[in-house]
DNA sequence: CCGACTAATGCTCACTTGGAGCAAAACCGC
DNA sequence: GCGGTTTTGCTCCAAGTGAGCATTAGTCGG
């Protein structure tokens, strides 16, 4: 058999941490300076005999915590993916894969470096939060220009699968916002070339106006994974509680699941929901500088896990009218 | 930088197929023969641009037939999975990588060659077969093997923790049977030394019992991590119509999605979910060899993809009171 | 000290969905 | 034409979901 092309493997971690009602994500800035990018390190085959392990060194020894909740992600393996990376780990004409993963930890911890610092979520995926109705930015500028892009399209069929595309992603025309597709409409901006990182990958001029901020290499589309996939997660899985604190008020339990979810919940069916579920407990303790009623303190019941039945936190539909 | 090791990436591909109200995998013989094993090629950075195309790419020259649904599922990378792979790539000392991917085909075509041929799924898992009831062996082997596997930990602590998951993951004690869980089952299996690769990996004589027909290196894993995640999709996801043939009986489809699921299904409420989330219409004509009164053939509107709202069919608890 | 304001908490109600069973209809083989 | 078998059509009830109203217990400004 020929011998195969060199490659290398790198990890790329999603960190994402609770701040103050509001989800933040660990990011760094590029190798070549300028671009935010997330935590990267190499893998190294001799001394990492998992993934995993490797990922929690690395980020030990960058930041200075112990992640908590771990999980892989995706392996990215395109072409064109590599330019900074290979050079890092003295291999110009190696092909770089990395594998990302996805870890959660409670609050935004300080960090031992300056390398490293939190960042909101938002800031990359503007268009992801409703939680304060539609985003302006969507109807005013996104919705248009995806308009025009699927027009064109030369063939009349290539027209109508475009607009198909957009259509249920961004929820036009009656379709409804899933707001775990956040993976798919960012590669659909991308196709449409109305993120930055489009017109750079393509060695372009960058467009006039660009969506969100932009980040480094192909990050800005694993973060997107990682949001899907969190999105997707808590809804069954009781990962939220990975993210507070050991104590926690339920409004700002809601709040953070509604910064992760992107949309409001109804406060009331999300405290049913809740307790259905049996996932907390009150604690007695209470929280007063609410500015009204004091709420009382709750912690989550790990109990809860080991019997077995009911995981996970209906999100669905415990959306509040204003969305 | 120090140089890396060496590293080679593979490809394993998981492919899924129904047969006669079955669903089948694709496997071959191991390298080194003996073994049943999962379709595996490398991966070469040189002609390769992506993952996804290089798979379909040796699937086709292998067994001379087109992907249809694609769908990466996980990449194995712990060491100690190497042995006769490195060697088919010219590299003994190097750590061995896979990709795995989850690919569905309607039908099992016939093959090109002889190496590769089709087995039903439930060999590799009968524990996981709940069609006509909780499978015998589970209580009269695995569920006593595993509960003196608890016995055996040293630490009384210890002892609960491994209770614990067997609990969970077995539907003991009143827990429910959680069919998604294919994986965490395979795994606590695994490390209960109650599969043959355990004792295999571990360099022991196999142990006098074991259960299901074991694979080479961790490709019973791989499938594992295949069939769990494919009970989760056809939850929330249309993609069992990846499988079937283009008319079809409401009946056969039945069948094929509790040949997924592992448990019989409801006949008539999965029918109701089924036009409730609007995903077949009839066609009129009929298949008249079902041994009873006549089934209208249906098909698969794949325009109600794009209607966005509802995505897939809830079978959560379409459950039939058998199992 | 009181009243306005703010959040937390408690409760109700209509509507949809999920689990389960019964009955009629259509075809087969004898 | 008569069981046996399978498709198909319907109904019922319990539970879950979406949305709103009312009450309670604090803070803060005057």
């Amino acid at each position: 058999m020929a011998a195969l092309g060199r490659i290398v493997v790198g990890l790329n971690a999603v960190i994402f941490a609770a701040g103050e009602a509001e989800l933040q994500v660990l990011v760094t800035e590029s190798l070549d300076g300028g671009q935010t990018a997330l935590p990267f390190g190499p893998f190294d085959p001799e001394t990492h005999r998992t993934f995993e392990i490797g990922l929690r060194e690395w980020v030990r020894g960058q930041t200075g915590f112990e992640l908590g909740y771990v999980e892989q992600l995706y392996t990215f393996g395109d072409r064109g993916r590599e330019a900074p990376v290979a050079a890092l780990a003295g291999a110009e004409d190696a092909r770089v894969i990395s594998v990302g993963y996805l870890g959660l930890t409670p609050q935004a911890r300080t960090l031992k470096g300056d390398e490293a610092r939190w960042a909101d979520w938002s800031r990359f995926f503007p268009w992801e939060d409703h939680r304060a109705g539609r985003p302006a930015m969507l109807d005013e500028f996104l919705e248009p220009a995806l308009r025009s892009w699927c027009d064109e399209a030369a063939a009349p069929g290539r027209r109508a699968a475009r607009y198909d595309r957009v259509r249920v992603c961004f929820g036009l025309d009656g379709a409804a916002w899933n707001e775990e597709r956040a993976l798919d409409r960012y590669e659909l901006l991308y196709e449409a070339g109305l993120v930055a990182e489009a017109a750079r990958d393509r060695g372009e001029p960058p467009a006039n106006q660009a969506a969100g901020e932009a980040m480094a290499s192909d990050h800005r589309r694993i973060l997107a994974t990682a949001l899907s996939r969190l999105r997707g997660k808590i809804k069954y899985r009781p990962v939220v509680f990975e993210l507070t604190p050991a104590e926690f008020t339920l409004s700002h339990l809601q709040k953070l699941v509604e910064s992760i979810a992107g949309f409001p919940l109804h406060k009331q069916n999300f405290r049913r929901a809740l307790d259905r579920a049996g996932f907390v407990e009150g604690t007695g303790r209470m929280e007063s500088r609410t500015g009204g009623r004091p709420a009382e303190l709750h912690r989550f019941k790990r109990e809860t896990l080991k019997s077995g039945s009911a995981l996970g936190l209906t999100i669905s539909r415990l959306r509040d009218a204003a969305s």
